[in-house]
DNA sequence: GCGACAG
DNA sequence: ATCTTGTCGC
C-alpha cells in the first residue's frame, strides 16, 4: 500500500473545483468505441473514508475481462482532499485513486468508476475526470440515479432506459439483475455508451454491482481497517 | 428562494 | 460514504 498527501494547487473551494471542471471538460473524448467486452483488463476503482480521522483509501483491483478472476491489486491511503459536496466527487477521490493505480504492476486496461462520468450537472464526473487525467478509458456505473430522471428499464436483465438530463441522454439506467433496481451507467473517457452498458453485463454475472465495483469496494474497506489501525493501536494488534 | 443531490 | 448482528433465503 502507498500513501499521498493532497497535490500541491488542489482545489480548496467549490468555485476553484468547478472551474476545474470546467476546464477540463473539453479534453474528453466521446468518439471512441473502447475496448472489446471481454477482452483485456478491466479494473475496479473505490474509495473509502474515515471522516473522524481524515483518512481516505482507495483500491485498484484489475480483472482478466473474460475471466473476471483478479490479475492484480493495489490500494493508498491519504488525507481527504476535499469535502463532499454533490457534482464536487471526484476532487475527494481522485488524488487516492491515482496512486492506487499508478502502483498497479500492469496496465489497468478499462476503468469501471464508483459514481458518474457524463451524467453530471457540468457533464464532467468522476469517470470522466479521472479518464482525462490518466488518457484511459473509463466509465462509471453508480448505484444511484443522482438528480436525473428515467423510466423503469423492463424487467429482464439487459434492459434498458436513457437518463435524462433535461432532454440529453447522459447515461442509461442498466438492469443487470432481473427484476431489481437498475444501476446507473455513463461514459467517462474513450468508451461508447453502447460498450460501457456491454461491459457492465459482462461484469454482473452474478450480482447487481459490477464485480470490479465489488472487489474495489471491499479491498478499500480493508484497506482503510489497516491505517485506521496502525494510526491507533488496538490491544489486538499490539499483542502480536 | 430553498431543498435535493454520485460517494 | 457511514452507523451495524443476526438472519432469511437461494
Amino acid at each position: 500500500m502507498t500513501t499521498v498527501n493532497v497535490p500541491a494547487g488542489w482545489p480548496a473551494t467549490e468555485e476553484e473545483a468547478r472551474a476545474v471542471q470546467d476546464e477540463l471538460r473539453a479534453e474528453v473524448v466521446l468518439d471512441e468505441p473502447g475496448p472489446q467486452p471481454g477482452t483485456g483488463h478491466v479494473t475496479g476503482v473505490d474509495v473509502a473514508y474515515d471522516d473522524a480521522r481524515d483518512i481516505v483509501a482507495a483500491a485498484a483491483v484489475v480483472l482478466d475481462a473474460a475471466s473476471l478472476d483478479v490479475v492484480a491489486e493495489a490500494t493508498a491511503v491519504g488525507r481527504i482532499s476535499f469535502p463532499y459536496i454533490p457534482g464536487l466527487l471526484a476532487f475527494r477521490e481522485i488524488p487516492t485513486v491515482l496512486a492506487a493505480l499508478e502502483a498497479l504492476p500492469c496496465p489497468p486496461g478499462l476503468v469501471v468508476c464508483d459514481g458518474y462520468g457524463l451524467a453530471h450537472p457540468r457533464r464532467f464526473g468522476l469517470a470522466a475526470h479521472l479518464g482525462v487525467l490518466t488518457g484511459l478509458p473509463t466509465f462509471g456505473v453508480a448505484k444511484n440515479p443522482f438528480a436525473f430522471t428515467y423510466d423503469d428499464p423492463d424487467a429482464p436483465r439487459g434492459s434498458s432506459s436513457p437518463l435524462l438530463a433535461g432532454g440529453d441522454e447522459v447515461g442509461r439506467a442498466l438492469r443487470t439483475r432481473a427484476g431489481v433496481k437498475p444501476v446507473f451507467v455513463s461514459v467517462g473517457h474513450r468508451v461508447g455508451l453502447d460498450g460501457a452498458c456491454a461491459h457492465t453485463l459482462a461484469l454482473t454475472p452474478r450480482f447487481r454491482l459490477p464485480e470490479t465495483t465489488r472487489r474495489a469496494d471491499s479491498l478499500c474497506r480493508r484497506a482503510l481497517q489497516e491505517a485506521t489501525i496502525r494510526q491507533r493501536p488496538t490491544s489486538a494488534s499490539a499483542e502480536s
